[in-house]
DNA sequence: ACCTGAACACCGTTCAAGT
DNA sequence: ACCTGAACACCGTTCAAGT
């Protein structure tokens, strides 16, 4: 309700707001932001965000929960960099894409994105929040960004597409790793249920059972990701033989 | 660690596992599980999910803390069935798919999930956990899956295209309407934080700051849909002449 | 100047005691 | 049989007091 402006923990004020490191540190640091923030990414992988609490953090750093609030406002801009730092082990080297088609190499960055979200599912929910804007988004925004533009994507269709595949990517992985882990053992739990519904209300799910539930949900990210570069392999084609067009449509 | 069965509230076998309902109430009853999942939601609605308060809930309901317990294991199990609820307001009604194209129809529902996730921002981080397997979920699925089977679609396609866009629209949603709600306003900040980068190391996300920032994310949502719906267009032309061939690739 | 023990208000959950 | 006041252990956060 107030009107004043409020710095949202991620936001892109906030992070403009955020001061490069004080470094007038003398001698070595008993405590500095970027080791909080380094445990409190292995606290989250290992017990999960939910079970995270500053006590527990505090006590691995072997500090009190009154310290961190020196280098923090809250849990809550705790774990806005502990987002960006997760990011930040997204790593695809640039020798990797060299000579690969356009959609190869967004495949590829895809692929390895979606792979560093997979490997901390406890921590994937942070992304949930806002438009990430961190140091290390910035970097594989630009990044890909700049992989569409040098293809012959125009301005406005590269946005787009960077968007879509961003969100697209994001979004499954946090469906794919929700706290009810889905593992292969509920694959057969969920083939099962399907099967003891009543035919009669859900002949359609029940046809599908067996093809909703084989295929692992990697195998369904990337069908779901080679459906989105079919759809800008047409828009690319469209754009290049009619510049002048619009995108929608 | 333990290797018992466990029951996660929302899995397939944690809705198998709930009765339908007791019905030996007489009169009136005085609590039932209804009108709590109800004000829940209401309540999740205003407050947001992190700030509902089971002390909050009982106060509403004229009541105690306690007496939830009766009705529910925990926190997790009552917001398991506020997801579905909030699911089963997603309405379509058949004839409003009378004389589509399969692409249209398909879309008119995905519009329509998505429009409800929208009108429940709150709640939707509920959807993030596992997948949905309420009544109402089921209810979705069945429909979804019911139009591609119609259409022509073969039966592993529509299992994994009903995956797909089901992903798509919940994971959009999720990232769209996030703590951070992003308003016009954030929209303005953004493309301003873009602009003050240095453009000797992100010339691709400042060329394109204006377009990442321009369009609304309500257009994002659709160019990505249409994208996917490209994709299945050309996956069914492909299944429709060669019966024979795989999906994949 | 930097750190922290101890407290505060409040959370989800439980259970003995009420009706 | 059904409900609940009051307590329990624990959370994020604060601040006066230590060094």
């Amino acid at each position: 309700m107030a009107s004043e402006v409020q710095l949202v923990a991620g936001s892109a004020a906030w992070w403009a707001s955020r001061k490069p490191a004080p470094e007038y540190r003398r001698g070595r640091p008993p405590m500095d932001a970027g080791r909080i923030v380094a445990k409190a990414l292995e606290l989250v992988d290992e017990v999960g965000i939910q079970a995270l609490t500053l006590r527990m953090l505090a006590d691995a750093l072997g500090s009190g929960t009154a310290t961190l609030y020196r280098h923090f406002k809250g849990k809550d801009e705790l774990l806005a960099l502990v987002a960006d730092r997760f990011l930040g082990e997204v790593s695809v080297p640039p020798e990797e894409l060299d000579g690969l088609s356009w959609r190869e190499a967004v495949s590829t960055v895809a692929e390895a994105l979606h792979g560093t979200l997979c490997r901390h599912p406890n921590a994937l929910s942070l992304l949930a929040a806002q438009v990430p804007v961190g140091p290390n988004a910035l970097r594989a925004r630009e990044r890909l960004i700049t992989l569409f533009l040098s293809h012959g994507f125009p301005v406005e269709l590269s946005a787009r597409a960077f968007t879509a595949i961003g969100h697209y990517v994001i979004g499954f992985a946090i469906q794919q790793h929700g706290p009810g882990a889905p593992g292969p053992e509920d694959h057969a739990q969920l083939r099962d249920y399907y099967h003891s519904l009543d035919p009669a209300d859900y002949p359609a799910t029940i046809a599908a059972a067996g093809e909703l539930t084989s295929v692992s949900l990697h195998d369904e990210f990337l069908f779901g990701l080679g459906l989105l570069l079919d759809g800008l392999e047409r828009a690319r084609s469209n754009a290049l033989q009619e510049p002048e067009a619009a995108v929608g449509h």
